[in-house]
DNA sequence: CTGCATCCGCTACGATACTG
DNA sequence: CAGTATCGTAGCGGATGCAG
């Protein structure tokens, strides 16, 4: 291995790391929807439509673990739990919404090249 | 399901394709590794260490048909194939430069919340 | 050298039911 | 309301062997 590829490598567990959390299905909606203002569990639950109660909390969990987003419980009856971004979540709010940008940019590009990939692979 | 939301969600989905891709364990390191220079199918193989011929083969496979690299064949004895990024790939590596930079300059930031999250952990 | 096919373990995920 | 627990499944990913 190279001193640049080795360089690189390092960086990369990095990046994989992050984009692992990031990347996850769920986690860039939740970070999206906490971005507009805070949720409640159900809130977070109703508007990502799709999410299993299960994959929320694991989201939410490996989010809070990271640093990204806070939990507040207010114990009373019935509970309340509200979820926020922290300064790290907004501040990683920013390189994620430079990739949506590219995302939409390029998404009618991404959409052809499959369609030609994948009929040029009927044809072999 | 609110309007804004509604909206979120249709920009979500792309973004989250578009994750789903270049979030995936071993497209970052290709795709970095393209953006120094083309490279061989082996000379991918060793560089990227830990990836399995499976995983890589695989790996090319969906971003050639994303239109992210190109593979060109050189029909030779032994057979010749090179990857290279095309324009797209190109322009795909300045956001995910953003988001490499802000996981390197944040790694320590996530390694601290992580370590009092799981400490807490312990507590309860 | 560059791949594809096969087998197989593992874990991520969804559905469901239960608790404080 | 906000989870936790359990189970079943499906797909990811590694190892190996074969082919052009």
């Amino acid at each position: 291995m190279t001193d640049q590829s080795q360089a690189c490598a390092d960086a990369c567990l990095v990046v994989s790391d992050v984009l692992a959390r990031v990347g996850s299905k769920w986690s860039i909606m939740v970070v999206a929807t906490l971005g507009r203002r805070p949720h409640r569990f159900n809130e977070l639950k109703r508007e990502i439509e799709g999410i299993s109660q299960r994959m929320l909390t694991l989201t939410v969990r490996g989010l809070e673990r990271d640093g990204l987003i806070v939990r507040t419980v207010t114990p009373t009856i019935p509970p309340r739990v509200d979820y926020a971004l922290t300064d790290l979540g907004r501040s990683l709010l920013e390189p994620v919404s430079a990739l949506g940008d590219w995302a939409i940019a390029n998404r009618a590009a991404v959409e052809r090249a499959r369609q030609t990939f994948d009929a040029d692979l009927g044809q072999s």
